[in-house]
DNA sequence: TGAATAGTGTCTTTCAGACAATATGCC
DNA sequence: GGCATATTGTCTGAAAGACACTATTCA
């Protein structure tokens, strides 16, 4: 059998999107305009065009969605089960990015009449196997919050202590002690210090910095 | 645009298979009959089939080659660079396998004129970006080993403690202590003891099983 | 009894976790 | 002074790592 013989399935790339708003974890998501689907919920992806790396086009998904360009991105697993699309065959990438959501501004694509970011708690019921991929996308952001840094990526480039914290309390749902926390972020020695924070009506914090990139620190899987 | 009109990849299912053999860690390599890369070493993998998982072709891969069923089998990462093959868009999605290779006999396949199992540090040049998804594989496993106890899957069913320490040693090319060592894989609970091997020309050692599948104990990512 | 491998315990160090009082700045 | 948040140290228990001798079988 020859190289162009083979039947091709499609391929596309879909994204997690993460972000904490309002001391929750938030998932965007986009609301279908087309069969199949229409009118159910899906998480934000669309077709690898012919001559684009598959990380381009979860990074091009992402600037589509939230205009945003710098953040943390990680290939997840590809799914390809031969029913997941009633359309026919379609395998899709799926890629996680956790971003900070300041100034961000959502804007609804042509196949997607709405966008917004949904309560990692109040999930609806999603298109084709969206529900599976956001599973997955969450035990290996808990995960990844675990034996990496990843979680400074949800926050602006200088923050406090106390902000690491409360995004690790969100993600794991409960309370740290925050003497230990302390210790533990600042044993890791990634932060440099960038001076008090005066600006604030109570006792000014010390601000942080990483002292590399992100993508630096994390690196291994 | 419809769904029908996007140029479509091929996707093909590559992978990674690893054993121990004479006390060194092999890879299963095959030479490549056909252009491109006539003559080159390369991962065994094919294209994936219309009405095929991904998972499913990876296993026939595996089986087509080595005629092993039962093993364990991860998804590794999907690698999909428009330029990675000659020929055209080709995305790859690699899996990792880990057998115990008493038993295995190798069968080439038609577009293969050899296959053979090479030493991990004596890996030729090889075909496409397979370089890339080797190393990729190797820093997953020596993760896998340090975090998860997947190194069972390279040994038979019932298996002594020095068998392991062994399989350890070669995979993270240093030596360990045999106190140590035993009381760590003994506390994680999970083997449960088979009677003493008799057949052995000096003190008989306690043989050992998994109480679960290698599956259900490593789950996790 | 020598060769080969199995099996076993203590001490030290390190890390995680429990736990509460004082400091700073604003009003 | 009251409010809001920041900052800091000790103790305890668990796990990891260093370290060496005895046991069993066979030839």
């Amino acid at each position: 059998m020859k190289f162009a013989d083979f039947p091709k399935p499609s391929v596309t790339a879909d994204i997690v999107i993460y972000t904490i708003q309002n001391k929750e974890l938030k998932v965007l998501l986009v609301k279908r305009n087309i069969e199949p689907f229409r009118n159910k919920w899906a998480l934000p992806g669309g077709f690898v065009r012919i001559e684009e790396s598959l990380e381009d086009a979860a990074k091009r998904e992402l600037r589509e969605e939230t205009g945003v360009e710098e953040v943390y991105l990680e290939q997840l697993y590809t799914f390809g089960e031969p029913k997941r699309d009633p359309r026919g065959r379609v395998i899709t990438v799926a890629y996680m990015a956790l971003i900070n959501s300041e100034n961000i501004s959502l804007k609804a694509s042509t196949d997607v009449s709405e966008a917004g970011w949904v309560m990692i708690k109040k999930i609806p019921e999603l298109a084709f196997d969206h529900k599976k991929i956001l599973d997955y996308s969450l035990k290996r952001l808990r995960w990844k919050f675990e034996y990496t840094p990843v979680a400074f990526s949800l926050l602006p480039k200088k923050f406090t202590l106390s902000q690491i914290q409360r995004i690790y309390e969100i993600v794991f749902n409960k309370k740290f002690d925050k003497r230990n926390f302390n210790k533990k972020i600042l044993s890791l020695n990634i932060l440099k210090e960038e001076g008090i924070n005066k600006d604030v009506p109570y006792r000014p914090p010390m601000m942080y910095s990483l002292k590399k990139n992100i993508d630096e620190i994390v690196e291994i899987l």
